[in-house]
DNA sequence: ATGGTGGCTGGGCCA
């Protein structure tokens, strides 16, 4: 085994709304941006449909744990990709949807999470995306130790407070700002994970998702609910986090804009 | 405007 310089890594994270849609617009940021690892969410790709070779011609290996027309989560990485773990870990409920997948980087664990979304608060799906979170905190306690450098990135669809959404009194009532949901995320959190966005801004009204419907974007009608969650050990070291509103604009978006952590050298 | 837009698909469902 080669003995690798451990330096500053860039980790980000991009619900890209379907991976054929996106193919260029994601191409075109990993070669704008280079990331050392790259976790995305909504592929909408089966796994022998996921672009291994263009990725590779990137300098990125791949991880994919895809269902076909919807969900699908993946993990890209030039800084290794070691025991990669698709669905929860062993001996938590499997999930039967593609919503996490976990793997090794650069001595880093990484899960990609892609969140239900919930639809309405007394919707059976409501009820799913709580046991979905319980689960996540579940699998955390049973793959990592609480002392290990761990990422947890993705969409959480879960506003953490009212300053991450547009205007609060338009929510009432609705999913991704409930007590519920954010007492999830606490419980999650409670493993030992910190929002590391929080770390850096302040300012309300960040947003990394907007509605393509009624010209959202332009209104500032959006929400931050793609969160980079990083233990200590990771967050105390942690030097700065963006997100990338450039990507939300143009030909053909995502809805979701990449969040980014930079993370300086142990 | 009880809608809108975009992605899955090939008529609605989902976000």
């Amino acid at each position: 085994m080669p003995t690798t310089t451990v330096t500053a890594v860039l980790i980000a994270t991009w619900n890209v709304n379907s991976l054929r849609a996106r193919m260029p617009r994601v191409e075109q940021w990993l070669t704008e941006n280079g990331p050392d690892v790259l976790c995305m969410q909504e592929t909408k790709l089966a796994n022998d449909k996921f672009p291994v070779a263009e990725m590779a011609a990137l300098g990125y290996e791949s991880a994919h744990f895809g269902q076909g027309q919807w969900n699908g989560v993946a993990i890209l990485s030039r800084v290794g990709l070691d025991a990669v773990l698709p669905n929860f870990a062993p001996g938590v409920e499997q999930d039967t949807e593609a919503r996490i997948i976990t793997a090794t980087c650069g001595g880093v664990r990484i899960s990609s999470v892609y969140v239900p979304n919930g639809r309405e608060l007394d919707h059976e799906h409501y009820r799913y995306k709580l046991s979905w979170m319980k689960r996540l905190r579940q699998h955390l306690d049973t793959d990592t130790s609480a002392s290990a450098d761990a990422v947890v990135m993705g969409d959480f669809n879960i506003a953490p407070q009212d300053r991450d959404v547009w205007d609060a009194s338009m929510f009432a009532g609705a999913t991704h700002v409930s007590q519920a949901e954010r007492d999830v995320l606490a419980e999650v959190c409670g493993f030992g994970l910190t929002d590391t966005f929080r770390r850096f801004h302040d300012e309300e009204k960040l947003f990394s998702w907007w509605d393509y419907r009624g010209g959202g974007f332009h209104k500032g009608h959006g929400m931050r609910i793609d969160l980079i969650l990083a233990t200590e050990s990771v967050a105390r070291r942690s030097v700065s986090s963006s997100i990338d509103r450039n990507a939300r604009k143009g030909e053909k978006p995502s809805d979701h804009a990449p969040v980014l952590l930079e993370i300086g050298a142990p």
